[in-house]
DNA sequence: ATCCCGCCTTGATCGAAATCAAGCATTACC
DNA sequence: GGTAATGCTTGATTTCGATCAAGGCGGGAT
């Protein structure tokens, strides 16, 4: 592994980071873990088919309907992948962090855009030449569907949120959720930080910032969480906010 | 083709059937394609892990929670694929037909339940197993990675539906896309077919049979749709009806 | 410091869809 | 044939969250 890592250091990118991101050791399903030895030639040729780029908050790095010629791995930062709809309504379909990876749903065509909330560090990926990584790495393949699959659960798991959960439960299971997230991340269980604002919650759980507020505040009155002066969150009784996400359990 | 269809046909299940679901020829993403020669020592191989079984309308062949061992490819019919909360609320996630695949979203245990609305042929694939079928055919776990994307692609598409659309573009949105899929699938583009009740449409839409039943009504007063007396649709103003769905893009 | 602007919270009112309710059509079953 | 069950439609009323509106807080620029 520190082998590897000196191997990675060498190359044009920091490959230990962009293809085995180490921040997050405990999620599990969220890395790729190409963990097996890389001859220098493999590195090379991973080398030649990423690029490492950074992108500032505020900024788009893949819009919906443009040609989708990259893929993406997260190294840092956090981002946000939304829909929109021509009048103007959003919904954020997810966001994404350390680790994560981001094309996966696209065809020919992204059928989202992305958009770094916090300054993003990436690591870009040619979809075309990934073909060739496949071949070369077989594992990686199989890695892609098990991270797939999981994305499926999740996204199915967010429709039954946004079809038939109140808007109480909604921000109780994003807030169990993220917390969750966090916890597995090795973030300490006292405050959570989210580095997304009202609009965000109201476009990723199918609800206004109004309605975010208020049930941010129904939480808190019930003793559940407790809002930090900076708008963050500290989860008080993780059990009764599980039991409110799941409606009662 | 012929040749491979002629030695599946010497196998206990119908391979050419199960495998290479050759219903809806022109519905590219939905099939495996196996296509290239298979020895018979593969297709025995196959029929070792895969079981061909008949589900009556109305029974489940999945239970969410239940373990997880079992992969299914549906030949023939019509299933839905649902979550539910305690309560009894629930959320269809998707409605499944010939060529389709179910499971691929699952860890351990199913996070979902499947339930026959038709009688349902289906193949069922030990999921166990079905890693050695893909060490076997690499082909295969590529295409399944092409499939969950895909399947990412409309979850994403369905999240935007449920979070911001009207109760009226919903049920445009979701006769647009079933029109569309029952043409690729080679059906006559004048009646539409509808094997689910309006109960099943509301629980996939995120709303209520009764308001299911209004939009339907304004749909048909609009002129956009006609309501057929068994309750199945016919299409009259195809452009129309994509406006709507789209919020007038 | 002062102003401005973005972001959040809370209150008042409105509206789209849920709920409650009634009735009709088709099918299933005795 | 009669009757119950199931599924669909339409109308009346209620409700939850959206919209409209006002005000607070904190950070950055001038």
């Amino acid at each position: 592994m520190l082998e590897q890592r000196d191997r990675a250091h060498r190359s044009p990118i920091n490959l230990s980071e962009a293809i085995i991101p180490g921040l997050c050791a405990g999620c599990g399903a969220r890395h790729i873990g190409l963990c097996d030895a890389l001859a220098d030639e493999d590195l090379h040729f991973l080398a030649s088919v990423a690029r490492q780029t950074t992108v500032a908050r505020g900024h788009s790095f893949a819009i919906e309907g443009d040609s989708a010629r990259y893929f993406f791995n997260i190294n840092a930062g956090t981002a946000r992948l939304h829909k929109d709809l021509p009048d103007g309504r959003r919904q954020i379909t997810g966001f994404v962090g350390p680790g994560d990876f981001v094309g996966l749903a696209a065809d020919d065509r992204y059928t989202f855009s992305a958009e770094a909330i916090e300054d993003v560090r990436l690591c870009r990926f040619d979809r075309t030449e990934l073909r060739g990584v496949f071949s070369r790495f077989p594992a990686l393949e199989r890695r892609l569907l098990d991270v797939a699959s999981h994305e499926l659960i999740v996204a199915q798991e967010q429709m039954l949120l946004l079809g038939r959960k109140s808007a109480i439960e909604r921000l109780a299971s994003f807030i169990d959720g993220w917390s969750r997230r966090a916890i597995l991340c090795g973030g300490g269980t006292d405050s959570l930080r989210l580095p997304m604002t009202r609009t965000d919650l109201a476009d990723y759980l199918g609800l206004t910032i109004e309605t975010v507020s208020r049930a941010l505040s129904a939480l808190r009155k019930q003793g559940v969480i407790e809002v930090t002066p900076d708008h963050n969150i500290s989860v008080v009784r993780p059990h009764a906010l599980h039991d409110i996400a799941r409606a009662g359990a």
